[in-house]
DNA sequence: TCAGCTTTCCAAAGCGCTTCGAACGACGCC
DNA sequence: GGCGTCGTTCGAAGCGCTTTGGAAAGCTGA
């Protein structure tokens, strides 16, 4: 069934039924009563395509996923996140489009969503210091919302970001009050800017305490639960250990624990640990206590919150960019107490 | 730019810039190489919209990613199945579109799919017994795929579906071959095909040793890390508790080795644990011996080559739907390790 | 009654592409 | 020389929708 089928089927000319449908003012609200009537009955919908050619408008928002050619690995936040954009997409009527791209053939899919047209706009993920994909964006003239910011960038834009720094010196703070001194940073890939901003928060709580950072505490990498094993297990057989790690994500943590109960020690008794939490659906940090100790913030708000946030930018191209900086909570668990006594 | 830009820059009709473009054959060798060669200087790609217009195909793929309104849970499994889906579609040239949608809501997102010629296919998604999207689409006559299969629905349709029987028959025969006698079952939810058939996997081959399946000793939910945690912990805490534990995912695998080491267990010693590993590019079950014996298929290649078969579908639509039924490998981990003695 | 509004509806153009049917030379053949 | 054939190119219709610019009908007030 198309509009002109309806129109048909209704005695009226396509106009009348598309005004109808699409809310404008020029029709009696008896004929729109029963225009909505019989296209309900035939399950009448417009097809998107040749509405979008005729209106200029796709009414499809673009996520490119970027594959880490390095271990194929795709970033597991992604799910949360798009669950929550889907959300807002789905309530404003637009479609997700996804593209799954190597590392560095980015550029070219924003090129083709351009030219094709076939996107309203794009999230940009994952972003890193001073993001060329910015600027580019920018020159095409593609409306884009960030998750994320990306240091060194001048120039405004739309963005919505977990203040890393902040949650991460908060959460050495904590560990600092617990009389922790020798605190390891499991970090992600450095070069991401949510991680150099994590490693930049950190510094600056022992700075503030003229507690010394210890180069031989700091790893960067790929998030997995791999890493965070490797990790704390390498710096657990130093002769002198950490006593608490700051892990970049859940499932980091999930094998900094597994080396830590290797080694035979207890967690949040013999060592501390805090990560931080996007508030994963399926790898919930305990339902009533926390299992970590963690500073938290929920990814699939992000993505609700960022679509809208484009969305928003896509209907009003003309306004200043808005953008959101969100804090994590600092939710205490069971993986954190008081530094043990120097007797180990 | 566009169509007739291009053609007029090239002095020529839209028609036989179009045809050089897209490979027809009356055009002469030396016109088509000057119009591909000023095309790609002009970065110029056709309209997704007006092409999709007037061929009648939208080059897109649709997924539905139903979210379990239960627990607000994203299947984990997606991302990396996604992945592996969106080069396959990358290499064919099409697009993938994604609909959150609550868990009831699937008909109608298919029945808009149709009716708005939005996508020219769909995968669908965790089929369930029985499942009724099947006989949907069918209906609506949009060209399907299934990750899995429907128990119960004769008619021929294309899937991909791990053996999930055999793999589960063959880890409990493992079990029983290291001499455990009483294994519990941490099975995902029994209404989803999958898990049905793992668990007639497990049943069968206690059967075929006569030893009796305990209901205390099965468990059946939402595959999260603290589902594994409540169910192994549980189940430790009866007078005759389980040695050995079978396990739907690696995600609820963690929760279970959270709950053998929190009583104090070693797990490959106390306890073994066999998993079914989705081989999770995020959750690698360990680089080199692998942390937990698993029945292991990578959930990425199935998404890569369900995504062909469905583009097959798609082209030949007379051809009588294929089907692929993978084995998973059955692999020896630390996680597993004979029965111990009766003296516990 | 009639000009002047409103209200309600419509015909047709246009979005950017594909594709059918036809035109136009050039060529070979009888 | 006329005719069919082949290779190459083009004009124009059409995909399903929105939207502009009217037009017809109904109403108002002088």
């Amino acid at each position: 069934m198309n509009l002109k089928e309806l129109a048909q089927t209704l005695g009226l000319s396509q106009t009348t039924v598309s005004r109808a449908l699409n809310g404008y003012p020029e029709v009696s609200e008896a004929t729109r009563q029963r225009v909505l009537q019989v296209a309900r009955e035939h399950n009448y919908r417009p097809n998107t395509r040749a509405k979008g050619l005729a209106t200029g408008l796709s009414m499809a928002i673009g996520h490119v996923i970027p594959m880490a050619t390095k271990h194929e690995m795709v970033n597991p936040v992604f799910a949360d996140f798009i669950a929550g954009a889907g959300e807002a997409y789905a309530r404003h009527g637009y479609d997700m489009v996804l593209s799954v791209v190597e590392d560095g053939d980015e550029a070219q899919v924003y090129r083709d969503f351009k030219a094709r047209a076939s996107v309203d706009g794009v999230i940009l993920h994952g972003p890193r210091m001073d993001d060329p994909r910015i600027p580019l964006l920018d020159e095409i003239g593609l409306p884009f919302a960030v998750h994320g910011r990306a240091s060194g960038h001048t120039g405004a834009y739309t963005w919505l970001d977990v203040n890393n720094r902040s949650a991460f010196r908060r959460a050495t703070d904590f560990l600092l009050d617990l009389g922790h001194r020798r605190i390891a940073l499991v970090n992600g890939l450095e070069f991401m800017d949510f991680a150099h901003r994590r490693r930049a928060g950190f510094a600056e709580a022992l700075a503030a305490r003229k507690v010394p950072l210890d180069p031989a505490l700091l790893r960067s990498d790929e998030m997995t639960e791999g890493y965070g094993y490797r990790a704390a297990a390498d710096m657990l057989a130093l002769s002198n250990p950490p006593t608490a790690f700051l892990v970049a994500s859940i499932i980091v943590g999930l094998g900094v624990r597994r080396a830590v109960e290797e080694a035979g020690l207890v967690l949040g008794r013999d060592i501390s640990v805090v990560i931080h939490d996007d508030a994963l659906s399926y790898l919930q940090n305990g339902t009533d206590v926390p299992i970590f100790t963690a500073t938290r913030s929920s990814v699939r708000d992000a993505g609700r919150r960022l679509a809208e946030m484009l969305i928003d930018k896509i209907t009003n191209p003309g306004a200043a960019p808005k953008t959101a900086l969100l804090e994590a909570e600092l939710m205490v668990g069971r993986s954190t107490g008081p530094a043990p006594q120097r007797t180990r």
